[in-house]
Order: C-alpha cells, then sequence, then structure tokens
RNA sequence: UGGGGCGUAGUAUAAUGGUAGUACAUCUGGUUUUGGUCCAGACAGUUGGGGUUCGACUCCCUACGCCCCAGCCA
C-alpha cells in the first residue's frame, strides 16, 4: 500500500512557485480582493476572497482589500461597510491595506496626462452611440473617430476642461489610441475617463469625470505593488488592455492570471440580480437567510470555517463549472457536527400522556452534550408526565421498516425510558392528537436491564418545561437546477422557500441561546436569529437539516 | 463564419510522456441510545478521428462541443 500524499495545487500556486524559483518578484508574493462596493458579498466572492487571501498566507506574503469604487452612480457606502464586515467575519485580515480606487483618482489623472502628452490618449466628441456604432463589430473592424488626430495641446485643454465641469454627462470622454482594427475589442480605443456629474460617496463631488476599469485597475495594482492580480475568466479578453496601459507608462507591471467564478446549482449569483430580489421584496433583504450572500449565510447559520472550507473543497481553475449546492450543505454538517451542542427539539408537537408516571413529579435526565466531544461534557433534562415527541415518530399504521412509535410499539426516549404505546385520542377528524403510554421504570437512562432491544430512539420534550418558539425551515430559493437560464429567473421562485412553525417545544437550556448554531438532535442544526427574535419571541433558522435516509426512503417507495 | 478561453465518472477535481486517483452524489453492507456520525465495499471517466512514441489525459494535426467579448458597468 502506497500512502499518497497528494499535496495538488492549483494553476496559480503552480504560478507562484515558478515565480519564486525564477525570482521574478523577488519571492514576494501580493494580491489584493477589490470589490465594487455595489452590493453585498456572495458565496461567489468567498471563493475570491479565500484565493486571495489564502494566496498571500500560504506564500507568506499580503492581500489588501481594495474597493474599486469608480463608479459612483451604482455604489454606496453601505455596500462599504457591509462588504468590511463580511471578509471579517470570513476571518481574514488585511492589516493596514484598506485601500479605494477613488484614493487614486489624482494619480489616475495625472497618468492620463501622461499618456495624452505621449499622443497616447486623445479627447473624442462622439456620443455614446457613435463610439458603438464605429466599434466595428465582432467580424468587421472598426472606423477612426474623426478627433482621433487632435493636437496633444488641444487635449491637454480639453480633459482639463472635463475635469473642470465644463461640459455635461456623455459629451466628451478620454480614449487611448490603440487600433480601431484590432481583433480583441477591447483594444479599438476604449474609453478611459467618462463624464459623470454625480456626487461619490468618498470624493463627493469633487469629480466629474471618473476613471474606466480598465484604465483604473492595472494602475491601482501597480500602485499597490501587486505581484499576482488574480481576476475572473471574462476579463480575459481585457488583459491586452491591462498590459498595454502598464506598459505604455513604464510603470510596475503585475500579472493578471484569470480563474473561473463559483457557480452554484439552484442559486443566482449576479449581484443585479440579487438586488432585485431584496428591491422587490421576494426576500427579506440581502441577509435573507435563503440569499447566497455571506451576511445571509451567516444569518443562516453557517460557520466561517465551513465556508472556507468548501472554498478550498472546490478548488481554483479555469473551466467553467456549477457546483452542486449540496457540497456547501455538506461543508456545513461537517463543520458543525464537530462543533454544534446537541439539544432536543420537537418542531411538530404530539402531546403524550405517561399514564403510569407519577403526577407533578420531574426527574432530571442526564444528556450528553455533543458525543463527537466528550469535553463539552453533559447536561441535564427535565423529565415529567407529559411531554411532546415529533408528530412524524408516530404512525397508527406503520409501514414495515418504520422503527417509531404506533400502536402497541415500544420505543426509547432519548436519554430518558422506553415507552409503550397504549392508546390514541383523535379529534373530530379522525386525527391523532393525543397519545396515551406506560414506561418501563426499569429503563431509566435509555437501557433495560434484560437487554430487550428496540429500534426506534426518538426525541421529546418535558411540556411544563419547554421553551416555546418559532422555527423557519429553509429550502432552496429557486426550484430550477439553473435559474439563470432561461428568461426569467424570478419565475423559477421556490414559493415554499421558507416554511414558518410556530409551535416549536425547547428544551429548557435554549431559553437564552448562544450566539452559535446547535443541532436540534435528528433534526438539523439551528441558529437564533438575532434579527428577528425579540424578548417574547424566540425564532430559530434551520441552517440545514441532517441527512435523513428515512426520508430518502420514504420518498424513493413513493411515501 | 473575428478574437480569447475551456473539454477527465452523474457533479467537481488530480495525474506535465510511465498502473487514470480523490471528493461529493448513487447503490450494498457493518457499527450506533440521533434512521445523524463513523467504518467497509460497489458502480462509474480521459469529446471524436488521425499522428509521434516502447508507452499519450499529457506532445502534434484535425474535427466537434461549451463559455466569454461589440457599456461612457465592473
Amino acid at each position: 500500500m502506497i500512502e499518497k500524499t497528494t499535496d495538488s495545487v492549483n494553476f496559480i500556486q503552480k504560478i507562484i512557485d515558478e515565480d519564486n524559483e525564477s525570482g521574478k518578484w523577488d519571492n514576494r508574493v501580493h494580491t489584493r480582493f477589490p470589490p465594487e462596493p455595489n452590493g453585498y458579498l456572495h458565496i461567489g466572492h468567498a471563493k475570491s476572497i479565500c484565493l486571495n487571501f489564502g494566496i498571500a498566507d500560504k506564500n507568506d506574503g499580503k492581500c489588501n482589500l481594495r474597493f474599486d469604487d469608480t463608479n459612483p452612480t451604482r455604489e454606496e457606502n453601505e455596500y462599504v461597510e457591509s462588504i468590511i464586515e463580511d471578509v471579517n467575519w470570513l476571518g481574514f485580515d488585511w492589516e493596514d491595506r484598506l485601500f479605494y480606487a477613488s484614493d487614486y483618482f489624482d494619480q489616475l489623472f495625472e497618468f492620463a496626462m501622461q499618456l495624452i502628452k505621449s499622443g497616447k490618449a486623445y479627447v473624442c466628441d462622439l456620443t455614446g452611440e457613435e463610439i458603438r456604432t464605429t466599434r466595428g463589430n465582432l467580424k468587421a473592424p472598426g472606423t477612426e473617430s474623426p478627433f482621433r488626430n487632435r493636437f496633444i495641446e488641444e487635449n491637454i485643454e480639453l480633459f482639463n476642461q472635463m475635469k473642470s465641469g465644463n461640459f455635461e454627462n456623455g459629451e466628451k470622454v478620454l480614449r487611448a489610441k490603440i487600433d480601431m482594427a484590432h481583433p480583441n475589442l477591447n483594444m479599438r480605443d476604449p474609453v478611459m475617463y467618462r463624464i459623470l456629474h454625480a456626487s461619490h460617496h468618498r470624493t463627493g463631488d469633487e469629480w466629474c469625470i471618473y476613471p474606466m476599469y480598465d484604465w483604473a485597475h492595472g494602475l491601482e495594482d501597480s500602485l499597490e505593488k501587486i505581484t499576482h492580480s488574480i481576476c475572473t475568466l471574462e476579463f480575459e479578453d481585457h488583459r491586452p488592455l491591462y498590459d498595454w496601459y502598464l506598459d505604455q507608462l513604464d510603470v510596475f507591471h503585475p500579472q493578471q492570471i484569470e480563474f473561473a467564478r463559483l457557480n452554484l446549482n439552484f442559486t443566482i449569483m449576479s449581484k443585479r440580480k440579487l438586488k432585485k430580489l431584496v428591491d422587490e421584496n421576494h426576500v427579506d433583504g440581502w441577509d435573507d437567510p435563503r440569499m447566497p450572500t455571506i451576511s445571509g449565510l451567516k444569518r443562516r447559520g453557517y460557520s466561517p470555517e465551513s465556508i472556507l472550507n468548501f472554498a478550498e473543497d472546490v478548488g481554483v481553475t479555469k473551466r467553467d463549472s456549477i457546483i452542486d449546492v449540496v457540497r456547501l450543505e455538506n461543508a456545513l454538517r461537517e463543520d458543525l457536527n464537530k462543533r454544534a451542542p446537541r439539544v432536543l427539539g420537537v418542531l411538530n408537537p404530539l402531546k403524550v400522556v405517561i399514564t403510569n408516571y407519577p403526577e407533578n413529579h420531574t426527574e432530571m435526565m442526564e444528556a450528553v452534550n455533543n458525543p463527537e466531544d466528550p469535553s463539552t461534557g453533559k447536561r441535564e433534562i427535565p423529565f415529567s408526565k407529559e411531554l411532546y415527541i415529533e408528530q412524524n415518530d408516530f404512525m397508527e399504521d406503520p409501514p414495515r421498516k418504520f422503527f417509531r412509535l404506533g400502536p402497541g410499539r415500544e420505543v426509547r426516549l432519548r436519554y430518558a425510558y422506553y415507552i409503550t404505546c397504549t392508546d390514541t385520542i383523535k379529534n373530530d377528524k379522525g386525527e391523532v392528537v393525543e397519545l396515551r403510554c406506560t414506561y418501563d421504570p426499569e429503563t431509566r437512562g435509555g437501557s433495560s436491564p434484560d437487554g430487550r432491544k428496540v429500534k426506534g430512539t426518538i426525541h421529546w420534550v418535558s411540556a411544563n418545561h419547554a421553551v416555546d418558539a418559532h422555527v423557519r425551515l429553509y429550502d432552496r430559493l429557486f426550484l430550477k437546477e439553473n435559474p439563470d437560464d432561461g428568461d426569467n429567473f424570478l419565475q423559477y421562485i421556490n414559493p415554499n422557500s421558507c416554511t414558518l412553525l410556530e409551535n416549536v417545544k425547547l428544551e429548557p437550556s435554549l431559553a437564552i441561546p448562544e450566539n452559535i448554531t446547535y443541532q436540534f438532535e435528528r433534526n438539523g442544526y439551528f441558529v437564533k436569529d438575532e434579527k428577528d427574535s425579540s424578548e417574547n419571541q424566540l425564532i430559530f433558522n434551520r441552517a440545514v437539516s441532517l441527512r435523513d435516509s428515512w426520508a430518502k426512503f420514504l420518498k424513493q417507495s413513493g411515501h
């Protein structure tokens, strides 16, 4: 048997290894995470954050947090704050390196002047429409702007006037003079600056011209001495332009590397569409627990560790792919299985009266806090004559293989006694609303001296001691595997993506829950909703259910 | 049919010329006071066609498929 230690590294790490070998960057690794503050961060950003900060960590390097705030019409401070909070929550540290593209506006302007002076940029009076039509198309080359050969002095004068606010939005732009017949459309005299009389969340009304992404981004990287500028695949076509700008100015020249963004099935990842869900109230806000946002996952009960593990697990390549959202859920289960305290909670209560148990008597049952981690110790749960069990742990006419409670059947109450169902009480509609059971006093703690076996173990809560709560059961937000494909993603919204249970009974230790995710035994993982819970109303969100092979069996056998 | 990328089990991801491996999913079985966890096993793959080579996922040619690009968005 050969023990394999497959320390396989992704293609970006391979590039870094090669760079370190050749001494390309003097063995320096410096990355950056450059979000635009125009929305909340989602799980796709988490992949990028883990990649950029992770690769810096692994290589003893640094990673900057930089806001790419070059478009005041879309950006807001609320987003800046949420992004800082989310990256922090994930556990990454940019130390004193929090930057903004807007910090560089002066330098960017000077660099542009430099390009103008070397005859590599010009002020163009064409309208947006005209620029589009003269750009040509995928097959045909573009045609040169009539303003392309303005004198340098005139360009300088005009560009200064653009900055001074002498023109209306759209009246003029600054363009790079490259090649209108270039096979790469991005190289056909791209716009560097546009006029935007808009107030910026950081620079206010100081500027009315704003740099375009391609012009700004490489210079931001350059000024920060970034070595590896990691971005997503759609920027591959922009790399020649990224390189062109830096070459013209002869400044520090980072290497742009592109990787495939994260896609999840049954999920949308576009910020624009997520914003639509929020704006049109299809969800409860950016941090709705059904949202794939970092803040939503947090509110749902996800741990940062599980997200980090997930990001590591899915890897980094250049292939477009769609990851099964089940893997995200599994990453959570794996983390929480190790760490979540176990508690008993009944989601859909069915009353049980133990007929041979004394009235007004309570005894404390010892329960293990986490079988995966004995160091977390034990706790005591009150037991008494009247209990609640889960409705679906009882069946009047149980099928084969059902080893829970039924008429005449015996089951074990977790950490308590064996009970046998002796009678059922029904309402007018014939539904079972209460059970009468007997208990075997010899089975305290859950095992019998005579060694007889019971197949089923079910959870319970003492009726008089129970804590009342609401629980929200979440399901996927979209019914379609790829909601993005097709006309309108809104039509694929799952109408049952959130189920509210208003009569949940919890063990007393949950009266004042900690801000952690618990395992409700045999049910799943739940966290208190800090936002919606109030002093007299406790609300828990279900992060994810436990794997349930019984439910799977039922489903496969057609209920 | 311009340019740029990508094709390995169902889904992802390794293997840089030398036994196609891993995870998740699926299916079997075992353990279990959570139908959880854990353990064991099974199923299943190099887009097609040529070529180079003792040997090809890997190199070459060719065909096919998929993704991205015609914002004064990022």
